[in-house]
This record gives C-alpha cells, sequence and structure tokens, in this order.
DNA sequence: ACAGGGAAGTGGTCTGACCACTTAAGCAGA
DNA sequence: TCTGCTTAAGTGGTCAGACCACTTCCCTGT
C-alpha cells in the first residue's frame, strides 16, 4: 500500500520537475529550455516521457516549441488564466451566485453599451425580436441576451459570457413565457430609445422574474 | 504564406480530432473513450502522438486515466473553460482593447455593487484613501481598483478581474498623479454617498486621463 | 572576401518492445 | 454445481532507437 511512488503519473512528476528547472535557471520568458534529449537524460527519463509533459505545458500556452530550433519559455501568465478559473469554478458551492451575478455583469454591461450607441440600438434585430414576440412566436431568452452581448461587440466578454452561461442556474435555454413579455418588450424599447436605465431596469426585472420560476420549480 | 497545413503541430490536430470522436459517439461524462492503439489507428497516427494529446487534455482535466482500465471522459465543462480563454488572450491584437473594456466592466460593476449596499461604502477603507491622498502619501491605482473588487465580494469577478489586469495596457500599478486625485477623490466621494452614477462618472473620467497618460507615452 | 554546402542540433513522428495493472474467462478442486 | 485460483487478454506507462523536417552555423572552395 505504501508505495514509495505516489504518483502513478510520472509525466506529472516531469511537469513539476520542469518546473522547477525553469525556476532554478531563472529562465525569463523568450528563454531556450534545455532540448528534449538534455532533458530526458537529465530527468532519467525516456525522451517520450518528456515529450508528453512538455505538450501539457505547451498547450497550457506556458512554453512554445520552434521546430529546428528548440522549446522556449513563453507568456507564463497563460497559466493562471488556465488555473484560476478551472480552479475555482465548481469548487465552492457558493460560487454558483457569483457565476450568476457575472453573468448579469456582463448581461448588462452589453445592454449599456448598445444603448450609448445609436447606430448599436438601430440593429433591426432588436425590432425583429419585438414582432415574433408580437405574433406569438416563441422566443429563447437566451437568444436575446446572446444578441445583446454579440452585438455590443466585445468578443471576450462574449466568450467569458458563454463560459458563465454553462455554469449558471438561470434557466435561460427556455422560451419566454407571457408574463415576461412586458419586462422583454419594455427593455428593447429603452433599447432601441438609447434609455440605458430603462432598459437596464426592466432587464432586471426580467430576470428577477426569471429566477422566481426556477426557485418555483426546485423541487422536482 | 497559404500553406494547406496551417498546423505545424500535429498533436494539436489530434486534440482537434479526439474532441470530433467524442462528439460523434455522444459520449458522455464517465464513459469509456477508444484505447490509445485503436485511436492511433484510426486517426493514422502513431500511438506516441495519441498519447501526447491525451496527455494534455489529462493535464486539463477533459480526461481520466486509469492504468489497465482504460481512458475516460471527465467533466466536459472544463475544457471549454481552458481553451476559450486561453485561446483568445493573445491572439488577436485587437482584443486587448477588449481586455480593457470588460476589465472596466468589472471594474464598474463593482463600483455599482458598492455603491447600492449601505455596509460597504460605509467600510473604512474609503476614507484611508481619501486620507492617504490628503496627506500626500502615494496610492497606486491598482490598490483602489482592487479593494473596490474585493469590497464588491464577488470572488469571480475579482479573480477574472486580476487576469485580465495582467494582459491590460493600462498602466494601474503606478501611483495615482496629482491631476488624477480630484477624479479619484470624486469617485470615492460618489461612493460613500451612495451615488453611482456620480462615482462611475469620476471613474470614467479617471480612467480615461489614464489611458491618455499613456497614450502620450507611447514612444520611448 | 564571399557564397555555397554540409554537419550538427532540434523538435516531430513512428515503431516495437517491455512493464504494471485490471478484468474476465477458463480451469481445477471441493 | 459452486467456489477459488490461474491465466490470458487488454490497457495505460515507459523506454529505446530510428527516421524526417527544419534551423543554425561553421567550414570549405572559389
Amino acid at each position: 500500500m505504501e508505495k514509495s511512488s505516489p504518483s502513478s503519473k510520472r509525466f506529472l512528476d516531469i511537469v513539476h520537475d520542469l518546473r522547477t528547472i525553469i525556476k532554478e535557471e531563472g529562465a525569463v520568458i523568450g528563454d531556450k529550455l534545455p532540448s528534449e534529449r538534455v532533458l530526458a537524460e537529465r530527468l532519467q527519463v525516456g525522451r517520450s516521457t518528456v515529450r508528453e509533459a512538455l505538450r501539457s505545458l505547451e498547450l497550457l500556452g506556458l512554453i512554445e516549441t520552434r521546430r529546428g530550433e528548440g522549446t522556449f519559455l513563453a507568456d507564463y501568465k497563460k497559466h493562471q488564466l488556465v488555473e484560476i478559473l478551472s480552479a475555482f469554478i465548481m469548487q465552492h458551492p457558493q460560487s454558483l451566485q457569483h457565476v450568476d451575478a457575472t453573468r448579469r455583469i456582463h448581461e448588462t454591461a452589453a445592454i449599456e453599451s448598445i444603448a450609448a450607441d445609436a447606430e448599436l440600438r438601430g440593429l433591426p434585430v432588436w425590432q425583429g425580436f419585438l414582432r415574433k414576440m408580437e405574433l406569438g412566436e416563441p422566443v429563447i431568452r437566451e437568444d436575446v441576451l446572446k444578441e445583446l452581448l454579440v452585438a455590443a461587440g466585445n468578443r471576450l466578454s462574449l466568450k467569458i459570457w458563454f463560459l458563465l452561461k454553462q455554469y449558471s442556474r438561470v434557466p435561460t435555454q427556455y422560451e419566454i413565457t407571457a408574463g415576461e413579455q412586458g419586462y422583454v418588450t419594455r427593455m428593447l424599447d429603452g433599447l432601441m430609445d438609447g434609455s440605458s436605465v430603462t432598459a437596464i431596469g426592466h432587464y432586471d426585472d426580467w430576470l428577477d422574474l426569471v429566477n422566481a420560476e426556477r426557485r418555483g420549480e426546485h423541487e422536482c
């Protein structure tokens, strides 16, 4: 039971060893790392094992490899990028509430951004949603929100939103109910009028209503 | 220029192919994936290449491998998490501007959140900043912003902010200059008064000034 | 002095061979 | 028949060696 080699995954040890080597040598971003063959000999493992570790680090953006030249230390920041979020989400149960809150932050910012821009608030898509609802055609909550994020034009914000959406407990994948239509309509009207305060106010009311629906159905 | 094989990294293609296979087979979390040898034959590559891709996915938490048993699909959400952000940032040069914009979204949301909460806006830290500036002591821009995010209480937003801050070109790691003090002071005053509009207005002015400083120094 | 070519070094890939481990089928004994 | 053990097959883990493609740089011949 008491294995002397706790990590059954050698390549994970290599990843760790590589980080140690990087630190010991005081390698800076852009510096060249020892070649795969040298690393294999120094760490007393096969070259393929070293490569598995290096490929992992490469996918994380920690290192950069150039055929014929060597392996180089890449922008270290990319690592945190991965680690921070993946370590955070799905960890603390309380964090789900932060996920929802952060998601609303991005949605609100998108509304604000659109309302402030005459060109964006004149987009035909808003009228399209209004007409659809008037005709009684089904409109998915998420579609409206997504169009807001898309129209706002901040692609990073959009990607973060997509990410958060997956973890969110807010049931935005369903249709807009009759009871919500008033809020959504007034939100879009405010948006097209350039009144961000009005739009955001109704957006808040709408989301609160959707959240109330969720809590009402939480037993099934 | 227009190489027909843009990816000089075969193992990255494998990573993509693996995702395709996973989707095609409709594999669910916990399902067993084909063995490395089978994958190698199906994808027409060597087993070591398959392994490099699998090791990367494992480090990302996408898959889980058990010696003697096989490879299993782990929590799928973790993947996107990684991919989205790491693929995005530092890719398109235009994205830096989105990084700054997104950062401001989170800072603004924090201000709004604090101003709306009597307890938060009464925190002694705001008075502390004001006094420091009055006494002529140096105050780092980032410290003020960080306290805003911390006080707002959304830990996810805070982590995202930390992340974005590293990529941001806005020089917030420096001291608040004499010219900025007026904006910061009025921002904090507005914050403590619960007037989010006032606070955000001065925050915007402040950041615009900081950005102007950056642009002014862009040649050196 | 210059330009060309080749050697050395590097990452990229494949092959085949073991090892350690898990599982399950099959066999022997009760 | 049922139980228990042995054994074989399958899997991931690792290694060694061999090529290939590419980059760099030095050396040679003109």
